[in-house]
DNA sequence: ATCTATATGTACGCTTCCGCACATAGTCCC
DNA sequence: GGGACTATGTGCGGAAGCGTACATATAGAT
């Protein structure tokens, strides 16, 4: 648990010049996410952006009846807390770990910083990579958008898994079926039965908690057009943030991030259950 | 028809300061846009970005079968063309008037770069005022895949006549059952039963390609809280280009904007009708 | 005034997904 | 290894919305 953590994991970060990257660098904390914990509530103010490592997050939109769906997800190709850029300080969604693992975070206010001193001491890369992902964002979201409105719960599924499996660097997913169904917003029934109908054609195979993709030429062929859509546009908007296979060797330095344990907003009260 | 047309109805433009907005208001083009023209297709280069003063248009994501879903609607309160700003040239969505009327538009390469000289000779306030409002759309686009799992027709449809309320200067709107469905994403015959309905109920009044809104609190009422959220979310954003009411005395200045025809974008050929 | 393209009205069977009410089976904790 | 919590399996009635196939009405052109 202990080897190899590093910011530059993060796709974002690791697209970053040297100096820039150097810049920052000392400012990481790393922060262990276990699953199901909510990093964000809808509304209340960003303290930190956070850059998966091998964590990945969940963007959910929820409603006043508790039920919500996934705006998008994020995993070591982007961020969590575009707002914070974009001026507003808060939003009006969560942010939930879908799959535990690692991310690195960083204070708000070092970011939104050293983003507004575009053009000074560096090219601005920092803030063309974080405004370019911030569209592809936007492209996701939308894709999301129409995906819910015209596809059925299996090509959704399918597509889920697949950008999830693009996020992470083993083929078993730790997911439980009713987290499914919350990020996509169906029943959880309706996850069991569709669940089912792939394992028994043989495509994935999942126990409590943990699915494993087993054939993923299949669940393409049952996804709709949306994954491949989204997964094009993104790469032609960070062509250099998205090495699909694995994470480059990683120029190992050690990083002066501190370890920390993890921000608990809490999660009590009001508060509808996470899913 | 050529009576105080002016860019700073446009509320993002209004909220400029004046040395700022002195430095773009040579290069607005007027441009008249009759109801269903295409002004963007899916992934064609953006341009011209375009600030709505009295059309209202419409971000729509289209499927490779034609089916289609708004992902955002703009008016006067916003801008087509964030994508400029964010760096990709190009953008996943068809754009298409939706209520005709008018709108200025400016190239694209000009606002690129009055946006990136950030901090030289003025205040930034450009650059605030479109991220905050990417923001706002953001929340808006995320806002809509919620609603479209989770809402019924005649929320959404009452959600939606809000919103085209707010943008429209009286309380009839010009747009036929068929725009509706195509951009709410669901079948016209859909749209015709719920409208019904409504009309019934005595809500709205409605003749081929116009509908009048009688009973705003009664459509308030229908709605889902999508409609509030997204408004409230907005203000909070964009307070100074929030005001509900309407446009404020202009300082008129003739513009010494151009007058254009429209820009054709090709919408025949291998592109599926607009709706 | 007539014609035509377009907009709207209506009906019917069908699929998908929801809501509910359970039964069963893993995992973890003591 | 017993108990409790959580995850998964299953079934059934019902609602919402789709696809299809038409019928009718209206605006605008000639």
């Amino acid at each position: 648990m202990f080897d190899s953590h590093d910011p530059r994991q993060n796709r974002l970060l690791a697209a970053l010049p040297a100096d820039e990257y150097e810049y920052l660098s000392p400012y990481f904390e790393l922060v262990l996410m276990p699953r199901g914990e909510i990093l964000y509530e809808s509304s209340c103010p960003l303290q930190h952006v956070y850059f998966p490592t091998t964590a990945i997050l969940s963007l959910l939109y929820v409603m006043e009846d508790g039920a919500s769906t996934e705006i998008a997800g994020i995993g070591n190709e982007g961020m969590l807390g575009v707002a914070v850029i974009m001026g507003g300080n808060t939003m009006p969604n969560r942010a939930m770990v879908l799959c535990p693992g690692s991310a690195y975070r960083l204070k708000s206010r070092l970011l939104m910083n050293e983003f507004n001193r575009a053009g000074g001491r560096c090219t601005g890369a920092l803030q063309q990579v974080l405004l370019r992902y911030t569209q592809a964002l936007i492209m996701q979201m939308s894709q999301t958008a129409a995906c819910n409105r015209h596809h059925s719960m299996e090509q959704q599924l399918c597509r889920w898994l697949l950008t999830c499996l693009d996020r992470s660097p083993s083929n078993e997913l730790s997911l439980t079926q009713e987290m499914i169904a919350s990020v996509l917003g169906v029943r959880r029934e309706g996850i069991t039965e569709v669940a089912g109908k792939l394992q028994h054609a043989g495509l994935i195979h999942y126990r409590r908690g943990h699915i494993t993709v087993l054939d993923r030429a299949g669940l393409e062929k049952r996804a709709c057009e949306c994954y491949q859509t989204v997964k094009t546009e993104f790469d032609r908007l960070l062509p250099d943030v998205t090495a699909t296979d694995a994470v480059e060797t990683p120029r190992i330095r050690i990083s002066n991030a501190r370890l920390v344990g993890r921000e608990a907003p809490q999660t009590h009260g009001h508060i509808a259950p996470a899913y």
